[in-house]
DNA sequence: TTGACTTCCATAAAATCCCATGATATTCCA
DNA sequence: TGGAATATCATGGGATTTTATGGAAGTCAA
């Protein structure tokens, strides 16, 4: 399966409409209605000021990790509500466009530009200012890890 | 698997365009996509101001070692927004050439021509003045290294 | 009609394709 | 073995396509 890889800033005009970077749209496009109409699966992140995003695969990924929870456990509860419960489908327009709905767009803090953040098989979409903060600290965050079990990948 | 090795020097031209060393792209083509298009995995080399590159196997082991982090949990959305949204998946033309994007020009400091160094399983792109530098240091650390290990066998 | 939301078209910049060239390397065969 | 014929490679530049973005016209509901 094909990863959601690098970030992208694009402009919120003034009607809301921004447009999905084009790397991100042929990935999302695998997996097309057979309507033809194009799609992306969206919800608040859980634990950031940003949307999280994906196709069709996450939301499989998210039905079968909610599965394997015990039933009427308070954790499955609670991420089937914050996943499910705030999520959206956004058509993407014939131009690769969506419109961030206002709740989203709260959450996240977007105004005027965002940023596109491949995350493998998701992406998320945030405020420029906003992200490059998370991401200065996920920077060090790794850097630590790599000296932990770096080897993994390193190596060889 | 074949490793990246030796070193190669080519011009940016005024489009941001550098050719691929073809011993290189000959290694990448292996794990071409099925649709035939020709990529490198990139990112920002970690202790030094380079571009790190790899074909697929590279981007496979940092998928893996993500897939081993449990789903949603901080960890794993801290690593993946450093890895993949700070990665890129340049596509190779049908030249055999990149487009270096600015952040990364900027990193490595990429001007008018590049150094492409082979790495064993990854190769990583270098000004070439840096890279000089760079190495005219290792030599040195090597020979040091090389002392104390005499050292070991001269005592005795 | 007004306002919200589409679908459709326009445009500029950037990316990509395609072909040409000179330089090197490789092959082939008398 | 020499040396011409052939391939490969890095590089340049024009032509074409994609992409992001702006705006106009069309649709629908209140």
């Amino acid at each position: 399966m094909e990863p959601f890889v690098s970030s992208f800033q694009n402009k919120i005009d003034k009607k809301g409409r921004v447009s999905v970077p084009a790397a991100f749209r042929t990935i999302l496009d695998r997996d097309v209605q057979a309507d033809g109409v194009h799609q992306v699966f969206c919800y608040p992140a859980i634990e950031a000021p940003a949307v999280e995003c994906g196709g069709v695969p996450l939301l499989s990924k998210i039905y079968q990790l909610l599965e394997d929870l015990p039933p009427y456990s308070e954790e499955r509860d609670v991420l089937s509500t914050a996943l499910f419960g705030g999520s959206l489908q956004l058509k993407i327009d014939s131009d690769g466009r969506i419109i961030i709905p206002d709740e989203m767009r709260e959450h996240a803090n977007l105004t005027d530009y965002v940023t596109f953040v491949g995350m493998g098989d998701k992406f998320r979409i945030w405020s420029p200012e906003l992200f490059a903060s998370y991401m200065a600290e996920a920077r060090e965050k790794a850097i630590e890890h790599r000296k932990l079990f770096g080897m993994k990948y390193d190596r060889k």
